[in-house]
DNA sequence: CCTCGTTGGTTCATTATTTACACCGACGTT
DNA sequence: AACGTCGGTGTAAATAATGAACCAACGAGG
């Protein structure tokens, strides 16, 4: 394996709930030994993408990555455009709305603004959403290069719930059923009780470059709520693809 | 050399000036090989912290980053934090507002809130800082953990202007007359015709995790100006640290 | 007070990974 | 058509990563 894909790697351990990891912990879950990782996580912390709580000598994801953060802000404002667009969004639907864009092999989530109803779904900051498994994951593959369709088409499948798609022709189905009427669902498929609307953003080549979505709890879910949910988003997803400088192809119809 | 520590400082050649870097420009500035800079690359975009243009093939900062970077700020939110504060003594002082903390070997920037005024600094995002040539720098650097002035103590000193700090014991001198009156001063070490005047953030531990500074044009400074400064700048610093759930060491003073 | 099981961290010989050179086809200019 | 660039590939050589054993320090339990 490649190193630096190793200590990069080590990073996905901290979560929302997880925020520091001592050094035998994060060894044990990375399945890496102890010197390789305090070495990897020297050598992060140089750049500052970790650091070192010096009280309890545990390891946190650092200011560095801050920094980077605001740097790829300045060259693409991605957060200040679709922090409105979400608030409008989850405001007209009354439910969780979320944007995310492809970040390696997932997509990963880099916004979501919760309505103020008590019942509402719950989208941890910062997750990194399947493909394959979730409402966004289905709308950017569909609407993706050709290339990064069939590389997703190719992957093993992990089931994450019952309902999540595992073979390469569930995938398949689903994907042609989400390009034909430009909108993708996701009924529980990456975690129970939750039932996800998602449509493509696209970018400057007319390919998706990420994907903006409603999460409801599916036991919400109607013809009637479904529809209210899509006339919200389809304009919003076009006032965001158009934030980003990106470009909906001619062919991209929302039809219910 | 690591490679992690190399691959990593690959990111750094990223500013907000340069925010697409092409394969041979990159193995250029970095001196490194093209075929391993390659390598490298495509480890990192596995994990999203860079990405390639696929018009162009040119790579840029990734959205995982942006992932990341949401994942700090819900364990510790110091952007929410730190934002209304540096907007507030923008728009006391008149002058430009910025806050660091510690990555790495060098101070982070990761806010700033520039004033109305047309005659102002201009400080990039995400900006590093070193820690001997800035008043963060300074100010950090004077009331961090004794191991991490040592280490400072015992670096070389680069030059970056006529007046920045390049002996051992200029920079001593420096540090303990910051300790002394409790903030840091630095006419015109960093970046010519600009003044700076910072104050320390502190962590849990009662030691220094960042700084709180203000820029001003050197045109501009004058004693009644820097004491207005200084007396919107203590409190503003006091109420950051205690927002990031630090502590102010029982000797801290701001005399002038 | 001692043992036991942790922790974070260090060492060093082995080896597997990274590295750099030469090379490739494609594109744009001259 | 020749040249210079570009992004990317394959290879053999060598460097850098690896992991087992080992430390000292700490806390819990008896």
């Amino acid at each position: 394996m490649r190193t630096v894909e190793k200590a990069l790697k080590l990073l996905d351990f901290f979560t929302d709930k997880v925020t520091e990891i001592g050094l035998s912990d994060l060894a044990r879950l990375s399945g890496i030994d102890k010197a390789t990782v305090l070495r990897m996580l020297q050598d992060m912390a140089e750049s500052g993408f970790v650091e070192q709580n010096p009280e309890n000598k545990r390891w946190r994801l650092g200011a560095g990555i801050l920094r980077l953060a605001r740097l790829r802000e300045a060259a693409q404002p991605v957060t200040r455009v679709l922090t409105p667009i979400l608030e409008r969004l989850a405001g007209e639907t009354g439910e969780t709305a979320h944007a995310s864009l492809l970040s390696g092999r997932d997509l990963a989530n880099i916004g979501v603004v919760e309505p103020t109803r008590a019942n509402r779904v719950y989208i941890e900051p910062g997750l990194a959403l399947p493909l394959h498994a979730t409402a966004s994951g289905l709308a950017f593959t569909a609407f993706a290069r050709p290339e990064q369709r069939d590389r997703v088409l190719g992957r093993k499948l992990p089931a994450i719930t019952g309902t999540t798609p595992v073979t390469r022709d569930g995938l398949a189905e689903m994907l042609t059923r989400t390009e034909r009427r430009g909108f993708a669902v996701a009924d529980q498929t990456f975690e129970a009780e939750v039932y996800g609307l998602a449509v493509p953003l696209f970018g400057p080549d007319g390919f998706a470059c990420g994907a903006l979505a409603v999460a409801t709890p599916a036991s919400r879910v109607s013809e009637p709520h479904e529809r209210g949910i899509l006339a919200a988003l389809a304009p919003a997803a076009a006032e965001a693809t158009l934030g980003l400088g990106g470009r909906v192809p001619a062919h991209h119809r929302i039809t219910y």
